[in-house]
DNA sequence: GTTATGTGTAATAAATATATTACATGTGTA
DNA sequence: TACACATGTAATATATTTATTACACATAAC
């Protein structure tokens, strides 16, 4: 039994749902995890973008990442989905806003 | 009695809520409505670039606007809160990225 | 050795978003 | 008339994000 960790910055996700293949990666990883070039290849994007992609997700704790070498030996990154259940309200928003930078 | 709007896009809300300003701009309408140039002052940025801002945050329905005439008679652009409760889950980033133009 | 697979990153180009400046209009008051 | 304060927008500059291209290295199979 997992459960969503409470820790997640708004400014960090909000960067990192913003965008529609950050939000397709995250749809692709909910069934099973991957490594990085078959999920390149299954949303059809180069591999350094989707790299760029998931570091931004990975910053703002949606996904987390680690090595593992395959049957044949290889190498590979592979990405899960961190559970999340963020709650997007005005007192919220005005928490997150009180917590930032000056100026 | 106000309800949250169930209908936000989540798209146009997450590239709302991406930015620092607009928190702040969020954060600042809680206690009370206000006119642009007021909260321009209040928020000590440039009015062009309060429009700006404001305009994003009503395309995604987190405020509304409408013009009232002060009592000395000057046209004002009022923005007022609009309550939202947004819940963000794997479940739901899939269910709008499932709904994102195919290319 | 060559091919196919995986990793990683750096340099660059292109597209968006952000921010400023300048100007236009209208109203009420000194 | 001139001033103060409100609206609105257009043109431009700057900064950031997104995307591509080109590398380098390693392992397994042919």
């Amino acid at each position: 039994m997992s459960s969503p960790k409470p820790t997640h910055s708004l400014p960090l996700v909000m960067a990192a749902l913003d965008n529609p293949h950050r939000m397709r990666i995250l749809a692709a990883l909910r069934s099973s995890s991957n490594y990085v070039s078959q999920l390149a290849r299954d949303l059809e994007i180069s591999r350094p973008l989707l790299i760029m992609h998931l570091k931004k997700l990975e910053e703002a704790g949606l996904v987390s990442s680690g090595l593992e070498v395959s049957a044949d030996g290889k190498a590979m990154r592979v990405y899960q989905l961190e559970d999340f259940d963020i709650r997007l309200t005005p007192d919220e928003v005005a928490r997150a806003a009180a917590k930032l930078p000056k100026d």
